[in-house]
DNA sequence: CTGAAAGCGCTTACAG
DNA sequence: CTGAAAGCGCTTACAG
């Protein structure tokens, strides 16, 4: 080995050194002290304006100052056994002095670390992300897993495409088209959040709102609501999925389906929502509901009606999707369908593990166990 | 090389390949295929069963059965020039068959990678943090890191642990004592956000609440406030920073400063915000207005009010800190001391750059510069 | 257009 | 208690 070498050279003659090419770029800043005269010398002083991303201490580095081999460096900074007491303590004043610290990619070749979970998210500012991810990180700490987390909300492209230098697997919802996907994330494994029907070849998590709906459209009918208005929220899509299942839900209680389809192409957020109901309001001046595609949107709605003077929930019931602390702060506190935030990051792992099981048997993502949300009645409706 | 030797070995003549002992445990599964005798055949039946954490196909095995050295396999993954179109294609199918992802670990080793900060947060779906780290998040892209979130509401130490092995730096709030701290984070630079006293040997961020509070209780006084009763809250110190400052900018206007310490052990949340107000309310019937430590405090104390009747903002002010998107959620709107979360985010970035010289050259952290919250009037005072 | 060599920084046996 | 060797998976020159 070369890099071993190195060190023979300094401990018995000096000769001539491989040639090092990349030792190039770091000739600048090399220092020659007292008699040693390894090229790779390294020394607190010379890298004075290394920045983070440059040039650290390496193991032999250490090794070197401390006068010992790479292995008893690895001893003293691991804590094994094995060493004396004395020479660990030697070790640990250059490795200070030297600033060292071990590189992860070194670490990481040997003992292939931590398994490592991509997730991207729209938005941390938007509660329903904000709890998804608080719920992935505790999920997957508890396996074993670290979690890196990307904000599409600027640059999904770019997000994702830094995220893959890091991660084993990618959860969360990535909003391109099916062609771009497979350009973008390439080989590696991802779970997607209720993806779009074109992107369910790969593994997803579905959310499935139809038994949740059917419960708010009883709960508002048992309130004496028949003019319920959906206020949607898609991007690319002419319906969402809970609107869909809103639709089914209240044809099968006989009452016409109302859906305001915004097509605004900002983020389903408290503003939209308010705009989106003040038109509804005017569409329909006989309205007695609001379901909403998050609570949000809801929270908006809300705002809109306490505007107009429709007092919530005596003239106008409204129901929100997410469960998300939000609901629990406005007056009257929010009815939602509400997740468990918990299981939805326990289902998306399980499908992560499936998937890649599953695709290596059959190259096709596992089955999909739908998760549900749940009706919760509070103060809106 | 021994690794080159096996490609050799194949392609030539098969002889005694070195002992490999890592081998061993990927002995199961080796699967003689053909007249391939290579001891490093790896193929895609043979990964059944292998879980994203075990043994994948590398480099060697794609060329191996692409039939050409590694660096052809490099350039046809990386899209390199210098690659005839046939023998690209024949790599990428290879590469498809055997599911080959490259090993971050040894491209990060190569390239050294995109550098990757880690952020402590306490708890994402509170505001604060979750907007702090939307912020960080943002401005690491524009510099080119990486970020990596771990949540320490549960176990703080573990979760920064974790974080060590895959970053290179850490911001954030590491609640442990002085010696602790050196123990848990090492040689990885750090910047620590608004610490305590004692833990201000390292690099952090100051947040200066001095003349927002000055703003806050003139304003107050402006509306005929003289009874200003401070909520506040600190997890192991007799007083926060921000209650501090203000006490001074009360005393500075000639009023009694009230100031109740709430001895909880839970996080500052609405709940805990509604049971402070209330104390407050029996201890001091008189109050007209709160300061709070947080706006979830701040919208806690508004329910209080609410549920007893006092008028906001006419028989009680409230005034919280943060900024955070829940001010705008609650009737009346929040009036707060704002922060500017970006702001706060390039502050921490280049605290962290400069700590990184700074301490290379007399092992001290860089100078502070703070960041101060601005006051923000809205319905609630 | 393609391949043999060297090297990135670390750890894991193994031999003394 | 300590060190020489081999190897993790990849890329960057360099030589043909």
């Amino acid at each position: 080995m070369v890099s071993q070498k190195r060190v023979t050279a300094r401990s018995s003659r000096v000769k001539a050194l491989p040639i090092r090419s990349p030792g190039a770029e770091r000739g600048e800043g090399r220092v020659q002290h007292g008699d040693r005269t390894s090229g790779r010398r390294y020394t607190a002083c010379m890298s004075t304006g290394a920045s983070l991303l440059g040039r650290r201490a390496s193991i032999i580095d250490v090794a070197e100052r401390a006068g010992v081999s790479r292995q008893t460096v690895t001893r003293a900074i691991n804590d094994m056994p094995g060493i004396s007491a004395a020479t660990k303590q030697r070790v640990l004043d250059a490795a200070r002095e030297l600033q060292y610290r071990p590189s992860r990619f070194g670490r990481g070749l040997v003992s292939r670390g931590t398994p490592t979970l991509g997730l991207v998210v729209v938005d941390l500012t938007n509660g329903f992300w904000a709890e998804l991810a608080s719920a992935v990180l505790d999920e997957a700490t508890e396996r074993g897993w670290t979690v890196l987390i990307a904000e599409t909300s600027h640059d999904a492209r770019s997000a994702v495409a830094t995220l893959l230098d890091h991660v084993d697997a990618l959860f969360g919802l990535v909003d391109v088209p099916e062609t771009e996907l497979d350009e973008l994330v390439g080989p590696t494994p991802i779970v997607l959040l209720d993806p779009k029907p074109d992107l369910r070849r790969r593994a997803w998590v579905r959310l499935d709102f139809e038994s949740a709906m059917a419960d708010a459209a009883s709960h508002l009918v048992s309130k004496a609501r028949r003019r319920i208005v959906m206020l949607d929220w898609s991007r690319s899509q002419p319906r969402s999925e809970r609107a869909t299942s809103f639709v089914h839900a209240v044809e099968g209680l006989g009452l016409d389906p109302l859906v305001l389809r915004h097509t605004a192409t900002s983020e389903p957020s408290i503003d939209l929502g308010r705009l989106a109901a003040e038109e509804a309001l005017v569409q329909w001046p006989d309205l007695d509901a609001f379901v909403c595609f998050n609570d949000p949107i809801a929270v908006g709605a809300l705002k809109a009606c306490q505007a107009v003077g429709r007092s919530v929930p005596a003239d106008v019931s409204i129901i929100g999707v997410d469960g998300s602390a939000v609901g629990l702060v406005v007056t009257p506190e929010l009815t939602t369908l509400s997740f468990d935030f918990r299981e939805l990051a326990r289902t998306a792992f399980s499908t992560l593990l499936a998937s890649v099981e599953g695709s290596l048997a059959d190259g096709g993502p596992a089955a999909h166990r739908p998760v549900r949300p749940q009706l919760v009645v509070r103060g809106s409706s």
